[in-house]
DNA sequence: ACATCCATCTTGTCAATGGAAAGATTCGGC
DNA sequence: GCCGAATCTTTCCATTGACAAGATGGATGT
């Protein structure tokens, strides 16, 4: 709530080891209260696991051991695990619009976003994972709302520019045609349903998937 | 092990009442052993759960519940948790396999087959959710593997009309392209991600959407 | 008919987990 | 320097998945 959510898309790699303090005897008062980020690290070690081992498997006590923290400061943070959950999916569509946006300036070409959005799947699957899990979070928190609604509008010039003699309702179609195929592409792919071979080179295949669409 | 996993589709309705035995004090000799058929009351209450709830918030407990059994009597059907998902997710590949091939049996048409998807993925909501993610499962569970190769091959023949003039490369990514889309758009379909409108008639939707690919 | 085997289901138990409550510690503003 | 507030810890409880050991009763062979 009071932190602004910070803007910044850096990887923050988690440190394992406490900062200063001295881990031996952690009864004592050598604690280290004021983690110093702890959300972001939260958040970090969060996505990692769930793209390693799934979202059932992430453990709020498993996180909070290997952040060097107590089983309860990642309550104070995210509420409950649905907060944890809403915080990373909130983050992913972010990052999703950033990456979909800078595409999109520096290509100009609306089959590319097709592509960025496989190889963000790819390589945020932590994030990709739980964005598409509306059990999991809170569909009504703002943060979400706002970050999905902005990254969503990221794709109106791109598909206006694609198809700019449509009218809406065709327009809607092509854009829902355009998401689902990649977003099929990229659900399979995550899904163990690609051979080695087609994976070998992910935004080659994505090409060639999208060659058969008929919007671009 | 023993069942042969019986080949009847037949949604079964799960009678929450024990069938003869009172359950005031289930302590006595009064119970209910061999249920008749606890397995598959068991799977069409996971199914009918996970659709409702997610397959996250699946508990063996109150599924045991809810039909009546203690709450180790699941275990021996399934092993654990994660053979029930895999018991789920074979069913739901062979119930797909069999509409997919119904459908084609009676249309002929490619186009339909990807209508039937999406169809089966909104019908059948519980399985379709278990069967892409593999975390909750057992992916080398023979069962399943023979299930879900079953129901690809069921595509070969319909794929091979809808372009017989291709090589094996282009017959390839034309059925991942046709896979992709259909699948993609049930996927989104069952994030909450379709507008009221959109859902208002999948299979209508579903035809519209296709109509933007080159493969048919 | 009858004893035996074995699939099925129950009870009891344990460790791990999510969450809530209450307290300890430290940061930042005044 | 002081105080409020944010951050983190400790303690506790209910739920859950999994395991072990035992109870039940249908099926089978003779």
């Amino acid at each position: 709530m009071a932190t602004p959510t910070a803007t910044s898309p850096a990887v923050v790699s988690l440190n394992l080891e406490s900062p200063t303090a001295p881990a031996s005897t952690a009864t004592s008062s050598s604690g280290t209260y004021h983690h110093g980020d702890l959300r972001r690290v939260l958040l970090d070690a969060a996505a990692k696991s769930i793209a390693e081992n799934g979202a059932a498997a992430l453990s709020l006590r498993a996180l909070a051991a290997t952040a060097g923290v107590s089983h309860a400061a990642p309550v104070h943070h995210f509420g409950d695990k649905a907060g944890l959950f809403t915080a990373v999916a909130a983050e992913g569509f972010t990052l999703l619009g950033e990456e979909l946006h800078s595409v999109w300036a520096e290509t100009g070409d609306f089959l590319e976003i097709g592509v960025g959005y496989i190889r963000f799947a790819l390589e945020h699957r932590g994030h990709f994972e739980v964005m598409f899990q509306p059990e999991l979070m809170n569909l009504a928190d703002p943060q979400l709302v706002e970050a999905k609604a902005r990254a969503f509008a990221t794709l109106d010039e791109p598909l206006a520019a694609a198809g700019p003699d449509r009218d809406d309702h065709q327009a809607h179609l092509a854009g829902l045609a355009s998401w689902s195929i990649v977003h099929g592409l990229a659900t399979l792919a995550l899904s163990d349903n690609l051979s080695q071979i087609d994976l070998a080179d992910p935004e080659d295949l994505a090409r060639h998937v999208l060659m058969f669409l008929r919007v671009v």
